[in-house]
This record gives structure tokens, sequence and C-alpha cells, in this order.
DNA sequence: CTAGAAATGTAATATTATTACATTTGTACA
DNA sequence: TGTACAAATGTAATAATATTACATTTCTAG
């Protein structure tokens, strides 16, 4: 099943991590912004997890870290992420994911695996396009959209199934 | 646009207000559950309200005509309701609506004005198909979805665009 | 090198939700 | 009946998540 999403597939994150953090400091180049010490490490924490991060676990790091220790610190570190798109919040979960799926079509989608809490971003063209298509039939106006799909992950069915899943 | 989702739609709430109820009582029937009082009175302020409400604020209604005042109380009403599908979270929101979309693809999908508030539930079988072969081709299986899209409703699109949108 | 903007630090508080446990209510059935 | 068990409710306490407000520091433009 090579068609998994980049996070259910066996791959080199140490890779994926350290091409993200450059990508993102050349952005924020481009871009104007500033990619700040406590913006960066948070980044880098988000890839490190590669899993879904909650904002009181990355802060106590941060603390332990020698920035500050308010939930403030963490919120509007993730809130510049998101801004960027270098991060989503998965809502469900109240947890904060790095992106790796740099398209836009003004969608984050994820699927959730509740087995083993793993969440893999996902770009799939045929459901923007369908949303698309919602939106335009019934005169909406779409900003942001997040589609999260719970359920078991590719590894997680094998288990459950058995010989016979 | 008369393809407007119903909850953008001019319609008769009051009406799809008592149907609503009586198809949840008739469902509890048939499913040995129990619409308690503190359940159907919860089911029916969301419906009176027709849009998104919060869990304290509903349990400011409910502690008011004299049932308990603590949070449980109206976490166990809505997780009742949701079990039973006669209702959601919208996650973006922290907050609680009627379910108006009887059909079960597995899938809660909501408009959400961001400028007038209202919240609309749609069902569209082309999201569901596409989904379902994104689980497909990468070996997920499917249990709950829900797509939150933030933009603006026909009315408020309307407004903003003016003549010239 | 200074004015303004951006970012950070921190305290306080708001919002959302859960755990734990005592009590009451409903239901099955001896 | 009335008793036993399950379901539902009431309440206190607390956990988890997030925001506001404001002082301070750092960056950047000129």
């Amino acid at each position: 099943m090579d068609r998994a999403p980049l996070a259910f597939a066996k791959h080199d994150h140490e890779r994926c991590r350290a091409d993200a953090l450059a990508d993102a400091q050349h952005l924020c180049k481009t871009r104007g912004v500033r990619l700040t010490p406590v913006r960066e490490r948070v980044l880098d924490l988000l890839w490190q997890a590669h899993r879904p991060l909650r904002a009181y676990d990355i802060l106590e790091t941060l603390s332990a870290e020698g920035f500050g220790s308010q939930p403030p610190v963490v919120y509007r570190a993730l809130d510049f992420l998101i801004e960027q798109g270098f991060a989503h919040k998965i809502e469900r979960l109240n947890a904060y994911l790095a992106c790796d799926c740099p398209t836009d079509d003004h969608g984050a989608k994820f699927l959730i695996c509740t087995a083993c809490e793993r969440v893999a971003e996902f770009d799939d063209r045929a459901i923007a396009e369908a949303l698309s298509e919602v939106a335009a039939g019934s005169g909406f106006m779409i900003g942001r959209a997040t589609l999260e799909v719970e359920g078991l992950c590719p590894d997680c069915c094998d288990a459950e199934g058995g010989a016979n899943g």
C-alpha cells in the first residue's frame, strides 16, 4: 500500500524535518516575516514529533529551554505558524501538527488514527473540487476548510482485522 | 439561489423544529433509548436556536429551568444527542448544532458563515465518494468524518460584494 | 540613534470539559 | 408488590484549553 499519506508511510523523518525547516526559513525571508527563535523552535518540535502536539506540552518544553512560561508564548508561536501555513490545528484533538501538504486548495485534510493516534495530512483534488462545486451551487464563498477523518490507519487496520480483516 | 442548504434558506423554523422533535422521540422509542426531559429540552433548545449553541449557554438555561447546574448536566445530554445523531459538535466553534441531515455517510459537513455566524449542515455525495476513495486507496478505515468550511454565506456574500461582487 | 512597529514576558482570567462519587429514577422480574 | 440492577441525574472539584491586558524588549526604517 504505497499510496498511504506521508505520515503513515515509512520515510526519513530527520530528512523531512530538515527540509521543512529550511523551506520555512526561506519562505519567511521571501514573505518578509520573521521566523524568530521561539517560532522556529515550535516548528522544529512539531516536525520532530511528527504527530500532533498539545499547546501546553509544547509550552512545557519551551519553558524548560528558557523561553517564556505563560500560555501566550506558545499560542502566539502557533498562530504565526498557522497563518504562514507551516502548521495546522487539529480541532478534534485540540492539538497542533506541522504541515506536510504545501499545496493550497484552501483546505487542510487529516486522517486521524484512533488506535495509534498518528495523524496524516493528505491532499485530494476530487474532494477539493466537489467542495468548490457545493460552494458555487449554494452561493457560499469558501474561506478555510478543514476535513478531519477519524478511523484506523493501515497498520492498525491490519492489526485489528487480522487474517480475515 | 434555491440550492442553499436549509439553514441559509428561508423556511418555517417552527415546523422543522416540531418535526425534528417528533422524529427524535420516535427514533428513541425504536432504538430503546430514553429521550429524558433534560435531553429533549437540550434538543429543543438547539432546534429553537437554529444555530450553534455553546455548552455553558445551554447549561445556564437548563439551570434556570430547574435542571442541574453543573457542566456534566449539559455535556451528558449533548453526548447522548450526538451519539444518537440528533446533534453535532462544531469543533471550530466549540458549539453544538441540531442535525438536519438525516443521511449517514459517516460525515457531518458544515458551512460556517464568519460574518453572520450562521451554520448550515449540508450533504454531498461527491465529497463522500471522494473521501471513500481516498480511504480505499490508502488503506485507511473511516470512522467519523467532519468537514467544517468557513466563509461567507450567500446573504453575507451579497452584502459584502455589493453591485460588483 | 531614535521613533514606531513587532515581538516577547508575565499575571490574571475566561472558556471548555472531565472525573469522581452520591443519589435518584426507571425497568425487569422474583 | 417490592427488590435488585442498570441507567440517569446532581453536585463538587478540578483539569485542559485559550485569551486579555499590559509592561518590556527587540527589530527595523529612516
